[in-house]
DNA sequence: CTAGGGTTAG
């Protein structure tokens, strides 16, 4: 046990309280004092409900019934239950004790410190009305020269997501410190500024580890993975230290970029330099060695992790749920709650999809409808959405469309998209429009609904409806989102879009695309191929199998790696049908493994199979 | 006697 020794000036008394003291241990402290008398010196008692109010935010009823009995507790006092209140499970509380503060009857007022709990307690609280009502209160008390009160504000307005005001803010301080600058560029990072934040970053005339941090996970949060990784490099040649909670945004720019060796290497590193193995680290690490196709070492990782948090369990199991390791994951969700960690919304996504890559609807139901029941959890559109997609993908369409009936909100595109999915998976023509319609009233420029909607005319061969489908589609201008995959070959991250000719390689990926098209074509595979998209001629299908990102990637893999080299493809998007066929042939013809991360789950594709077995 | 900036799951 960690004691956190508060000790009063010059009293002999140490009071050791810390989050695990118990309330009859707090009692028996409380008898001491009474014993020694403490407790009539205004100013040590003020210390002592701050002491529990501090450290031990469990027992915060109690400090607060401590505070009745204090007949003049001082500004410390206040500040100290501000503090505490701030972080606690009712942070709105810390109000009371500044109206306490400047209602005193003992002349009290609010200082610096005052101003900076409570500006943090705005943030924590999300409420943007108490922030500027606090703000004006920092004027009026002239503490905005203070710079713990200026990063405060920076730091509350960038929460809730006000961007000019933390302009505002930084630009009327003369002289900003090191950490207000930093607060800055965080800010505009988090807001979509992100070449602004930049632009600050490189004008500061100092940077500390936390700049830096502050820097790569601004990046890696805007998705600008590729820069977070390339400013960790040029962090290190300038020869910052890192430390643990820095390399949880470079793995989190693994994890997006699908870069297991670099993935690996910063693994290696963090044991290398013996970073501190926290919760937050642990589960970052978890997350990328998933998200990176490598499930065994991910469940490893998390085998030797002691502390285990909502987070780290609900990487894992969504890890396995993207593998298609669907018995697994509920295996991992019933060890989850039997160590007592109470799972959330996000737990429930991950353990619904885990039943539905593997078809058990029932046991899938069971737990949408435990959310509700057991933990009090509302299901949110998500949940219906993946409810849909349970009965969905099993063939249950009826049962899938009454899901979409029972939602006690307006169904979201997400929820018809997925039974629109399981209409083109089942053949159904009849929801599958209505779906397709629904969805086009949601989004008029949902390409996806137009697709699978032809898709569903095409497979049942009536060309004049594919037809129409796409002079809707010219008519509304629905363009196709550019898709993009990405490979790691020798630690190096290539992207690839659609059409994409700008490699340095890009003859010797043309002759392979050539290659791999003769190759199909003469194993007689082409035929077999699904009509693609619309009723295209011949000559336009050859062109799209060397039109889309993952076959450009794929193509590259197969010229730059080894053949015992499995092949992994990141795609931003889902995979469509034509190179989900494509990709089970090459990986037969030329006996590589290849592995496709869509933006849905895992696809591992071996010897003319594919792990999802047409089931996505 | 109390404070500030960077981190994880959908």
């Amino acid at each position: 046990m960690s004691s956190l020794r508060c000790t009063i000036a010059k009293h002999p008394i140490i009071f050791l309280v810390d989050t695990s003291t118990t309330l009859n241990q707090l009692k028996q402290i409380h008898n001491q004092l009474l014993i020694n008398g403490i407790i009539n010196d205004p100013h040590l008692f003020g210390q002592f409900v701050a002491s529990i109010a501090l450290n031990n935010p469990i027992n915060l009823t109690y400090s607060n019934r401590l505070l009745d009995h204090c007949h003049n507790p001082t500004l410390f006092t206040f500040n100290s239950m501000i503090r505490a209140h701030c972080k606690s499970s009712t942070p709105h509380r810390s109000f009371e004790f500044y109206k306490r503060i400047i209602t005193s009857t003992h002349r009290l007022s609010p200082d610096n410190y005052t101003f900076n709990f409570l500006v943090r307690t705005c943030a924590q609280i999300l409420s943007l009305e108490a922030g500027m009502l606090v703000h004006c209160s920092v004027l009026k008390h002239g503490f905005d020269s203070d710079p713990h009160v200026q990063s405060g504000l920076i730091f509350m307005y960038a929460a809730m997501g006000c961007l000019d005001s933390c302009h505002k803010v930084f630009d009327q301080i003369p002289v900003p410190d090191l950490v207000c600058q930093t607060a800055i560029v965080s800010a505009c990072a988090k807001w979509g500024e992100v070449v602004l934040a930049r632009k600050l970053f490189d004008e500061m005339p100092v940077r500390d580890l936390i700049a830096w941090s502050a820097m790569i996970a601004g990046y890696a949060q805007c998705g600008l993975s590729r820069k977070a990784l390339d400013l960790f490099n040029l962090m290190q040649i300038e020869g910052v230290k890192v430390n643990e909670v820095s390399m949880v945004s470079v793995l989190s720019a693994c994890t997006h970029l699908g870069a297991l060796n670099q993935g690996r290497w910063a693994h290696a590193y963090i044991e290398k330099n013996r970073l501190k193995m926290t919760v937050t680290l642990g589960t970052a690490l978890i997350d990328m060695y998933a998200k990176c196709g490598d499930m065994n070492k991910a469940m490893e990782v998390f085998r030797c992790m002691g502390e285990k948090n909502v987070y780290t369990w609900t990487s894992v199991i969504n890890g396995l749920a993207m593998n298609g390791a669907g018995e697994k994951c509920l295996e991992l969700f019933s060890m989850m709650k039997q160590a007592g960690v109470r799972p959330n919304e996000v737990t429930f996504i991950s353990v619904i999809r885990g039943c539905s890559v593997v078809g058990l609807v029932e046991e899938g139901r069971e737990h949408f409808d435990s959310m509700r029941r057991v933990y009090g959890i509302e299901p949110q559109l998500e949940h219906y959405g993946c409810l849909v997609d349970l009965y969905g993908r099993a063939g249950r369409l009826d049962e899938a469309l009454n899901a979409i009936d029972d939602m006690p909100m307006k169904p979201h595109a997400g929820a018809w998209g997925a039974l629109l999915n399981a209409c083109t998976i089942y053949k159904n023509t009849e929801m599958g429009e209505l779906a397709s319609r629904k969805l086009v009233e949601l989004e008029a420029k949902n390409h996806g609904a137009y697709v699978l909607l032809s898709n569903i005319y095409a497979d049942s061969k009536e060309w004049d409806k594919v037809t129409d489908v796409r002079q809707v589609m010219k008519a509304k201008g629905v363009k196709k989102l550019p898709g993009c995959s990405a490979i790691e070959v020798d630690g190096e991250v290539h992207e690839f879009f659609v059409e994409d000719k700008s490699h340095p390689r890009y003859n010797e990926i043309e002759f392979m695309l050539g290659e791999i098209s003769r190759r199909l074509r003469s194993a007689g595979y082409v035929a077999n191929t699904k009509p693609v998209l619309f009723d295209i001629e011949e000559e336009e299908k050859e062109d799209a199998l060397c039109k889309h990102s993952e076959k450009i990637a794929i193509a590259f893999g197969l010229i730059s790696l080894k053949q015992n080299q499995p092949i992994r493809i990141v795609k931003n998007l889902r995979v469509c049908w034509d190179c989900h066929d494509v990709t089970m042939m090459i990986s037969k013809i030329f006996d590589r493994e290849i592995t496709v991360r869509d933006r849905n789950r895992f696809h591992h594709f071996k010897d003319g199979h594919c792990s999802c077995k047409g089931y996505w």
